[in-house]
DNA sequence: CATTTTTCTTGAACTAGTTCATTCACTTAA
DNA sequence: TTAAGTGAATGAACTAGTTCAAGAAAAATG
């Protein structure tokens, strides 16, 4: 199984031991996803946390009216859940969906909760995770509420521009929270400007 | 020291031993505010952590047109940082004041790092206050992405009623991303409809 | 490689929410 | 008590962003 990735990614926050390093690694099961498969559905309950090895996925809640509103996007080092319907073990809300051909690594909630009972350290690893997601969820809040249409398109594109290429545009509106034709007009109006 | 509100807090959350509780509560201080105090100001590194004893509070940041958009409330039970700054130990972009005559326990940064390495437990009850953090401020993004401003505000007295009498009017609308007047003409239509 | 499907672009009318200016109500403090 | 702020309400003009409709481009599929 590819872990390596994800050893290395533990490594930037936490030193496992050989023991740590083995429990850990051991509790995930590697899973592959075609383009415009479900990883996560609605009423479901989300029992594993993914992370992304290659590939890429978008987390979405479709409205009343039909509208699809993207929470979240997770490509290679990132991990992609319903976190809501994880932590409590509830149904979902979201879908999660593949982008691309991905390949993940999931760990069942059981067993994270086990991990993180028996190794301080893994406990560690798992607060890091939710810390620095909570930072960065603090940090998207902040742009919503301060920047108009277009800086919130400017500020993506200069803090994420790998994502650019990867996600299709009415995806990316729904993120920045306005519609797909209001960023096309962006987008033509930057270009303009750039060229 | 009151720390009997706050041992009571985590005990919802994890079962300290003796020697944890002692070690916890014993790194924590207690402060007092006068209402339009600062607890946190830009440019300053927010080296604590503050759970409400009584009191509230607001953080905010300051737009370059001087218009102050709402990131959070904190009442009794509740935690208040620039949570960027704490985590990062960075300089703060957020105000955060005192709404009322309050009272909090501080844990500072460095105290806090100590606490989580030397005992597991405490590393648990942060990382379970970071996941539901995170896990909140997902719901508040996806409410923010999916209603209209008078749902969002229906939604937020819906969930939060007691925030309602101790906070302006105008820090709410800021918080709920429109203007103090449109609030204010979505009150005066949901009262019409209510009497 | 032709065709079917999906995504992106463009224009024009529209509207949810903003802005600005003024009045009203309510604390706070001297 | 009276003055001096500060927060809330209201009206009217405005605008950032939406909606709807239709065509163009790109990508997936057999």
């Amino acid at each position: 199984m590819n872990s390596k990735a994800l050893l290395e990614y533990t490594q930037q926050f936490v030193a496992f031991s050989d023991r740590e390093k083995e429990a850990f690694l051991s509790s995930f099961e590697s899973k592959k996803l075609r383009k415009k498969q479900f990883l996560v559905q609605p009423d479901f309950i989300n029992k594993q946390r993914s992370f992304v090895i290659k590939g890429a996925f978008r987390s979405y809640i479709v409205t009343e009216s039909g509208e699809e509103k993207t929470l979240q996007f997770a490509i290679e080092n990132w991990w992609v859940s319903d976190f809501n319907s994880y932590l409590y073990q509830q149904p979902a809300r979201l879908f999660i969906v593949a982008l691309e051909d991905s390949e993940i690594l999931q760990i069942p909630f059981e067993k994270e909760q086990k991990l993180k009972e028996e190794f301080h350290k893994i406990e560690r690893f798992f607060r890091i995770m939710a810390e620095k997601g909570l930072a960065f969820e603090h940090r998207r809040i902040l742009t919503d509420l301060t920047l108009n249409a277009e800086e919130r398109y400017l500020n993506f594109l200069n803090h994420y521009p790998n994502f650019i290429q990867r996600v299709p545009q009415y995806a990316l509106a729904s993120y920045l929270g306005m519609t797909p034709e209001f960023l096309s007009r962006i987008r033509k109006k930057s270009l303009s400007r750039t060229s």
